[in-house]
DNA sequence: CGCCGATTTGAGAGCTTTCAAACTTTGTGG
DNA sequence: CCACAAAGTTTGAAAGCTCTCAAATCGGCG
């Protein structure tokens, strides 16, 4: 593996605390691919080989059922994905596809299990990790159960609208078709309600979004640090 | 704490595998108490002062937001609840209450986070622990996403009925009203798709539910060990 | 330019919610 | 033990929202 992703997985904060022997131990099987976009990278219901981390790009977590089909998530660089089904040796959930090209570490699920069991800084990392993910599908999951389309919609506008640094334009992060698979709404849907989301001075053109009236666009979708906030 | 409660929290997976000493430390400055029912036990925001431990009764998680509530999930005994919250000493994202009589026992989160920063082989009993959390909200939220209210319930019904061994009979195990929330849809709805199910061969009467044709209603249900599946 | 996929728009159907009222169940006090 | 009150459940009607299907439009790429 280049010594470049070398460093950079190490400094995740999954990896940061572990001595070097253990991160050594883990590195020894893994490797490095470059993806192009759409290359399906896991399926659900496969046992979990590998645990992931995404380097550089950005990949879609969906599932499927009854020929229907759901994005759960978006992961973005530098982060690791499918950490539980790794750790419980279980089959993974979420299907994995990439959506642009991406530079992939690749760590036998065996390997980890075993750093794992060993070493006790690397398994507090992952306690660590793991809370956060748990946390962010609650979250997720209130999203949908306490808001209506709309509501999430508006929510998440604001949310990236702050990842842009709080300017007032700024461009949608992938297809309109993927994020109304997101927030749980069909594409038509989605079209819609971004023209409803006009009555509170919002202006959609292509992937571009102006919010006219931060204020205005708040008080209607009432953010919550227990629901938006992508940390804590 | 009684004796009894010390053994039956000590054979818990997530305690089974740590040293007594750790188990004393942890123990310590806990204690068991009992609740009545309708017991506000932790409100969401507040931060994770203990780790909770059901014993006996039941327990239902839920959220709010905007004067909208809904039921995330219900705990049975033994079972931790809220372990997330305190391993990242971050504010709960679920109330709990109790709904009928129950006995929890209370450890600090800070013994916890203590214990689980010197004891490695906690640290991984936490994780297996934690793991199993997230995938089960996984679980969840593919349920809400991928099907209509009609499939969830009648995978809810096939899942209940396994809990009875199988038997064509048995009884909702708690109030309507929170199943309706539970499977994201109103009391009302809830009440014209149970009747809806007869067409699959459901009788309801009162909490007493008939499955009359199991094979007939799982044709329908379609249910899946990556969605359906309590533990995996 | 012309094709292909993504997005938008329209119309209609289907599902879900809301509101209101009737009915049932549960628990309490007389 | 009965009557009543309170809460939960069911039913009906209407409104609102979301989905599906179909067609038109937009946008990027060869």
């Amino acid at each position: 593996m280049p010594d470049s992703h070398f460093e950079e997985v190490r400094s995740l904060h999954l990896f940061a605390g572990m001595s070097d022997d253990s991160y050594a131990r883990l590195m020894r099987a893994a490797y490095v691919q470059s993806f192009p976009p759409e290359v399906e990278l896991i399926a659900e219901g496969e046992s979990a080989d590998f645990l992931h981390i995404l380097v550089s790009g950005a990949v879609d977590l969906y599932a499927e059922w009854n020929g229907r089909r759901t994005s759960m998530a978006t992961v973005r660089p530098v982060s690791t994905f499918i950490l539980a089904a790794t750790i419980r040796d279980a089959p993974y959930l979420m299907s994995a596809v990439t959506m642009e090209k991406s530079r992939i570490v690749m760590i036998p699920s065996q390997d980890v299990r075993q750093v794992f069991d060993e070493d006790g800084d690397f398994a507090r990392a992952v306690v660590v990790e793991l809370a956060t993910c748990y946390r962010s599908v609650v979250k997720a999951q209130k999203n949908l159960k306490l808001r209506t389309a709309q509501e999430r919609l508006a929510n998440f506008l604001l949310r990236q609208q702050q990842r842009a640094g709080g300017a007032a334009e700024f461009d949608l992060p992938f297809e309109k078709r993927r994020l109304a698979s997101l927030l749980g709404m069909t594409p038509e849907n989605l079209s819609r309600t971004l023209r409803a989301l006009q009555a509170y001075g919002v202006l959609v053109d292509g992937a571009r979004v102006r919010i006219g009236d931060q204020q205005d666009l708040e008080r209607f979708a009432r953010p919550s640090p227990l629901i938006d906030d992508p940390a804590s």
